[in-house]
Parts: structure tokens; sequence; C-alpha cells
DNA sequence: CGGCATCCGTATTGATACTG
DNA sequence: CAGTATCAATACGGATGCCG
């Protein structure tokens, strides 16, 4: 495990592999959504994310949030008002990831149907 | 809750929406390796992917394959020799899949050094 | 060989209540 | 408002053993 196989470019199969820990962090069924949320409307404060995000638990967003800031993929920035607020910013790196969740939501759309008919099928023969 | 928004396009924020459940799918740890094994190499065997992916339970790897099976995304062909002989091989469909994981594959690369380093000095900060 | 079934410990998730 | 703390439910993942 001290060494790179040649061809490493494919090596997501070593538990070091940098695309696992990707999958990590937007594998998380919160992460991609709280990311492409703040790509869509820019800057957003807890509670606007709580909203639009809808189905998420505070304690899951707080996690998720903690979890994206912690990777660089966003900024946390709290304004000591009364009471306080507090808001979620992507950072360039964070923008920068949008590219490719956006190519896997155009693929989404694009077959999730045959998925679905897929599945129906499936479930019909197996049942 | 039974209304589809206007901008549906990102609609992502619904439960119902593909998107969700395309993560369900790829978000699943193994489930991206397998695809991209098979991607890779072709039809495969239940072993050679065991061997292949390394660090997957047979019970785990039976899962994903089931999964990806009933989403269409692979096929599984049972040939009745003694003893018996299974391979996996991606659908078209399953192989248009192909193209966005490696476009994330392509940000893992490119930025997971980043995401480290944003790591290392969060933890620093934090600890 | 390629599974499936079962048990079991652990990690994730989520609802709820409470705090600065 | 933006969390934290706590507890309960569930899903995940691995080990083992059996079957076609």
């Amino acid at each position: 495990m001290d060494m790179i196989p040649a061809d490493a470019r494919f090596d997501a199969f070593a538990a070091s592999c940098p695309s696992r820990r990707l999958l990590d962090t937007i594998g998380n069924k919160w992460a991609s959504l709280v990311i492409v949320a703040l790509g869509l409307e820019g800057r957003m404060r807890f509670s606007e994310l709580s909203t639009r995000i809808a189905g998420v638990s505070q304690k899951m967003l707080t996690q998720t949030l903690r979890g994206l800031e912690r990777d660089g993929l966003l900024i946390r920035t709290v304004t000591p008002s009364v009471p306080v607020r507090v808001d979620y910013e992507l950072t360039p790196l964070g923008l920068s990831l949008l590219d490719p969740i956006r190519h896997l939501k155009e693929w989404a759309e694009a077959h999730m149907a045959e998925v679905d008919k897929a599945r129906e099928e499936y479930d019909r023969d197996t049942a």
C-alpha cells in the first residue's frame, strides 16, 4: 500500500485513492444537495438551506456543512448580531465541483426513467 | 409534495427527484467501483471482481451487483457448467454512466490534494 | 464457484428537546 | 437563529455456515 500502481489513473480500487474519499464526500446524500443549492443561490443562511433542502434534519445539515467546510468546499461566516446570523458560501473549490455534479445530474435526468423501468421489470420478475 | 416546482430542472431537493435516487445508486461505496471495473475490463466473473476490488466482502459485492442489475446497469449471465460460471457486464445504460463518473474521477485527481490540505488545516485549527 | 441466510457489532440517521 | 445533546431506529458491513 506504499506504492502507486502504474495505471494509477484508475486505482480507485485502492482505499487510499482520492476517488474513494471523494465518494465519501459527495456520495453523501445531503452533501451534493447542499453544493447544488449553494451553487444556484450563492450565499445562503442555515435556515434557508434547511428550508430549501426540505427533508434534512438540523443534525444532518449541520454535520454535512461541517464536513464540507472541513473539505474546503464552502466557507462558514458568522455575523455576531442578535440573533446570530450564519452564512454559507461555496469556495472556488466548491464551485469547481459543481461541474462534475452537473454531469451526474444530467445523466440522471436523461436516464433515470430507464433505471426505473428496469427496476419495475426486475421486481416483477423477481416477485 | 404532490407538485413539481417550475424550476424542476433543479428540484433535486424533492425526495422524488431522479438525482436523489441516482445518489442512492452510485453514492454507494462499491457500486461505482464495480462500474469502473467493468468499464475497464469489460466482462468479469464474480471472483475477478472480488479480487479486483479488494476489500469488498462477498456479501457487499453480491448486494451491490444485485442492485446494479436491478437498475439495469449490468447484466448477469449464468453459464450452467460445473462449477457454475457467472459473468457480469455493463449494459449500454451502465456504459453511459461511465462518462459522468469519469468526470468525477478527474475532479478528484485534480482537486483532492486541496481537499486534503483543507482538512489538515481545519483539523489543526479545531484541535 | 457463486452465491444466499443468519447472526451480530458498529456506524448512520433522524426525532426531539434544550441552549447561547 | 443556529445550533448541541440525547436517545431510538435503522442500515451497514463482516463472519460464518449451508446450498446448487
